[in-house]
DNA sequence: GTCAATCATCTTGTATACAAGAAAGTTATT
DNA sequence: AATAACTTTCTTGTATACAAGATGATTGAC
């Protein structure tokens, strides 16, 4: 059950953070961590930098490593960043996908409907995963894959939230047929439009869910 | 002199890997390094924990951290990521850039050009990555800036080597003059196109540089 | 009473010691 | 002689001990 290697405790403080447990600016501390998760410093030093490195954290020397929430502007940038990197793997899957290829899309995205006729957010999540996961194996390049699935997993948390937006799903599976329908014709620039536009709406979304509960609260 | 704070630590033995002091596959052993660099295990692991992260090393469990070289087709994916990172960039920067950033673009450029005429290699390495960093900023995206500064840097010995290939640099010039045209016109596509194509010609010219050396030896 | 300086305490960073797993070498058996 | 099992040795991974810098408190001076 509670696993003790480095990069474990890596994963379960990702999830943690991800999972906003910790507010930004806290200062995590390497004792009280090392406790919690019964190891030494060492270990727990180890993942505490993985995460600076992937950004999660930051770490001041002889200060500590303090959490970094991203901000609306910085979360904005990601969902653009995001957006560009989809529609690369667009543009090169147009003329790189094959038709097995596309018959698993069109099949990731009948569930999606699925899903959405059940009005399952949780499972159109999961199927949605499985529509863009092809679409970045399908650029043909695993380097651009890699990327892709690094920040697809760090805006995780944000992704989900926005779908639960009223009308959000429908109009997701509208854009999803849109893209496989551009793929198909194997054309490079509306396939990277679509997509681009697809993460885009996300990130616009998100940013109008947010400020909604602000003015909420 | 010789700094020995594990951050410094992992900025010289990444430098070391980049500019090809051990082959693919080299074990990198711990208690080696460390008495090379002065320094305990502990703060050395963390540097390896770094190089690890940023894929220049493989770290196996129980086995050890390995260099990992990129291949032939590693290269051409990390170029190909590269070209949409800064297309991205040049796209987004075609409706944000303001003219005192376009002044800066040609100056950089005028540098360039004088490099080109005196033969220098090294100065206009300089002064090209001048252009590309003041274009990652103008993107007006962080994010993105940050994403495109750090596979750059990764791609650093293989761009520069391309360089001295014949006739290069006057090309590399006429495409830099291209792109500013573009972005002065506040044409966003034929901006991306510009940098794509020029980015792209970086990653074949290597590819030609590395197969030529393949027959040759 | 406030501000500054010094001192105590806490936290990070590094070294060393120890544990556990992997590789290699040796020996015994077929 | 070849192979398999065991043992030795080496390497990685983790814990603890120690050093050094940072924070905060206390005391003294103005």
């Amino acid at each position: 059950m509670n696993q003790k290697r480095a990069d474990t405790i890596a994963e379960q403080l990702e999830a943690l953070i991800l999972e906003g447990a910790f507010a930004d600016g806290d200062r995590l501390d390497e004792v009280q961590l090392a406790e919690r998760f019964d190891v030494s410093r060492t270990p727990l030093r180890e993942a505490l930098q993985r995460l600076a490195i992937s950004g999660l954290v930051e770490h001041i020397p002889r200060r500590g490593v303090f959490v970094r929430q991203p901000g609306p502007v910085e979360l904005m940038e990601m969902f653009e960043v995001m957006a560009e990197l989809e529609a690369a793997c667009a543009r090169l899957a147009a003329t790189r996908i094959n038709d097995d290829a596309l018959e698993e899309m069109r099949e990731a995205n009948a569930k999606c409907l699925t899903a959405v006729e059940a009005r399952d957010a949780d499972r159109y999540y999961i199927e949605n995963e499985r529509f863009h996961a092809i679409l970045y194996r399908q650029s043909g390049n695993g380097f651009l894959e890699e990327e892709c699935r690094r920040l697809h997993r760090r805006l995780t948390p944000f992704r989900r939230r926005q779908l639960h937006l009223r009308g959000r799903m429908p109009q997701s599976m509208a854009e999803h047929e849109a893209i496989v329908a551009a793929l198909e014709r194997g054309d490079a620039a509306a396939a990277a439009d679509e997509v681009r536009r697809h993460v885009a709406v996300q990130g616009e979304k998100f940013h109008h869910l947010m400020a909604g509960l602000k003015a909420a609260g």
